[in-house]
DNA sequence: ATCATTTATTGAACTTGTTCAATGTTTTGA
DNA sequence: TCAAAACATTGAACAAGTTCAATAAATGAT
């Protein structure tokens, strides 16, 4: 159902009912099962996606083999590879679904259709562009400023749901730290 | 002058006369003398701005008084706490420039104003923001798969130029290390 | 219910990066 | 132009985080 993108756009911006259903028609739902993936490496990104139902995982291999998690994107939050996408460039990530997910998908094409038809669609794509540059903005500067030990906590305190979805290997890998390392940081909280 | 913004601007959309004179005149520019601050942490940040000349930081200082720059902004990069920005809360950093510079700045209301009266505008700030987000997006990746030394290579090979203008003490701040480390890595690189 | 797989914990040795303090070098401003 | 300030380098001791290997616990598929 598309309840919750009509939700997710009403919140941000208003439209006829025309335009509504107009926008929301570019939309195809795709459901993934858990572990399967909806990118990997090398594709170029084709869609920008609406997380329905589910939990997925944005991640890169790096040289070492390590899996280094972007973000992670549950109920209401977009997905996809702004770069790829938007470049047409093939991806360095891998997007896959952490629990039996339902996504609405929109092609760029389409997306381009709907910003020449529906201009108030540039400014939903603005805002919520803007929106995960903060969300990314922040976590960049915690990175930096902050030891692995404060990050972990954070994550628990700004994604409690996050947190009980997940497991500690995805946490670790989202926080830049080793699970084993993220283990031992549990055991020296859970000793105070 | 305005003739750096102009080109931007035509550079990402089409606009005329009339319109591209009245969105520029939104903009006032600030002369901004080496070592001064455009914003400091705190308050809220109340432009979004255009560097026309020099070198800026944005910088934050941790809670053990460190120096983290989030990033760099030289000539016809836009320099602003989008965070603070958008939701007028007080922000977390500083804004300093790095050499005599100046900078074109606009104000949330006129902004606003723009947005309301030249559609076209929420194209150019969603196409910019999307450029700023896959930069940061980059750069997360970046430093989550990568060391230390193979960080720094790759800001010399991306950024030639700010490497040139820029102190080690920067670039480190940059890097997320300290200042000394990089010496290291200086000297281990040029011993090869 | 059970076996296989995935996830979590732990310790020891190691690597990467920090801290501090001292010294040398470059830049800047009066 | 020269003194002061800012920047860069170095070494030694230290702290944060990794790696590897072994074991335990939880989860999942049949």
């Amino acid at each position: 159902m598309k309840t919750s993108l009509i939700n997710y756009i009403l919140k941000h911006i208003t439209l006829s009912t025309e335009e509504l259903e107009g926008f929301c028609n570019l939309f195809n739902q795709k459901d993934v099962k858990k572990k399967y993936f909806l990118m990997r490496e090398g594709e170029v990104c084709k869609f920008e996606g609406f997380v329905t139902k589910g939990l997925f995982r944005v991640y890169h291999i790096d040289s070492n083999g390590f899996e280094q998690v972007l973000y992670f994107a549950q109920e209401n939050w977009w997905i996809t590879d702004i770069d790829s996408f938007t470049n047409e460039t093939p991806s360095q990530l891998y997007i896959q679904a952490l629990e039996d997910s339902e996504v609405l998908l929109i092609s760029k094409k389409d997306k381009e259709f709907a910003y020449n038809n529906i201009p108030k669609i540039e400014k939903l794509f603005r805002i919520m562009t803007q929106k995960t540059h903060i969300a990314l903005q922040q976590r960049m500067i915690d990175n930096l400023s902050k030891t692995a030990d404060q990050r972990y906590l954070d994550f628990i305190e700004k994604y409690p749901n996050l947190f009980q979805r997940l497991t500690n290997l995805q946490i670790a890998a989202y926080l830049g730290i080793s699970h084993e390392f993220l283990s031992k940081i549990r055991r020296k909280i859970a000793s105070k």
